[in-house]
DNA sequence: CCAAAACGTGAGCAATAACTCACATATTGA
DNA sequence: TCAATATGTGAGTTATTGCTCACGTTTTGG
């Protein structure tokens, strides 16, 4: 048995959809795998299951992705450009105000990105540490981290690595386990997290 | 492709080990699990592998456990126990004194638990998720969660059923993230983590 | 000492799944 | 109109892997 190569290229790029009957089927790939994801995990997760789900033959789908670990990679991707968006959003619309209420602004973002589909953040959270990520894959994560370390260093936070690191886990570890019990009530959950970063950051909740 | 059964009974029960070379069997083949799921996941975790990093037979792994999700299954139950018998011990010691000082002790007994192989402890967290747990196994989660709310009704808490499980996700998020990215200073992690629970408890720290 | 029970072995069966390829159909642009 | 290009197909190839079983070895109890 030979040992996982440690490193390789993330994927071979295969060719880009041109027409739209091709983009269509690439969402059908996509949707068909969130569904799979969400249903089975990483585990039961397999190339002939989506594409019968996707209604389209294995051979369509690897002319899109090079190996079922891109499609995946590829859905992560996304997800965090959107997160990404939704938190630069709320920096710039709240870069005047005091730290309660731009925290508390990255915090809502934060919970209205997970809040569509619970399940399939969780799914694709657990599978993106199965799989290479693309570069821009690992590049946005960065980004991420970034806007949150600005934030608290533009209101004089000190250590700042440390912090962005243990808001983001605290964040995510509440959301994720709330919204995934079923809570729908966004408000309440919203107040719960600021109780517990405000009282991290020693400051007073918005 | 058929569907996946919803549900069965999780595990056909295997003999359990009488002598000692058989203990011995039955040891190493949870401790190369570990490592494979430490290395691996639990995609590319596999009996054959797992037998052969054991130094035993596939036919022993068998004649312990019923399939592979037992192996898995049975070091989560014990992980669980585990982390029952160090809460309960906080919760013991700690009976007679104020909600920070007992949160305290809670806390420092989860660090204590995560601490010796942080690897270890994220990979079963997520492997839980893939595999039917034994009956012990669940009944194990839910006294775990009874500790928590024990110690919070006994200080007066309000919502003792959402706090709890909030305290509980919180403390695994920044403390799975904090080991895993390698801090072993765990008296500052636990500051931190009590600086998070104390603001979300509207208290002040011990 | 010896039979029965416990333990250990590993080739191999059957199922599954990643991925290819030779071929068919649809669309486009000139 | 029609070739070039894009897209779609799915049976088949190859490798992996969960698990069994017929058999050998070690330990135990009387």
């Amino acid at each position: 048995m030979p040992v996982k190569i440690s490193v390789q290229p993330p994927a071979k790029p295969r060719k880009k959809p041109r027409q739209a009957r091709a983009q269509a089927t690439v969402d059908a790939i996509t949707q068909a795998s969130a569904h799979i994801l969400v249903a089975q995990g990483f585990e039961g997760f397999n190339t002939n299951a989506v594409a019968e789900r996707a209604g389209v033959s294995v051979g369509s789908l690897y002319q899109y992705f090079p190996n079922k670990e891109s499609i995946v990679a590829e859905m992560v991707r996304a997800k965090r450009a959107r997160l990404l968006s939704g938190l630069q959003a709320a920096e710039v619309v709240h870069q005047e105000e005091e730290l309660p209420e731009a925290l508390a602004a990255l915090v809502a973002a934060t919970i209205a990105h997970q809040k569509g589909w619970p399940q399939l953040s969780q799914a694709l959270d657990r599978a993106a540490a199965l799989v290479p990520l693309s570069e821009e894959g690992a590049a946005l994560t960065a980004a991420i981290l970034d806007v949150l370390q600005r934030v608290l260093r533009r209101h004089a936070v000190t250590d700042v690595e440390v912090a962005a690191l243990d808001l983001l886990s605290l964040c995510r570890g509440m959301i994720d386990g709330a919204l995934l019990r079923g809570e729908t009530d966004t408000a309440a959950l919203q107040a719960r997290v600021m109780r517990a970063a405000s009282g991290y950051l020693g400051i007073a909740a918005a």
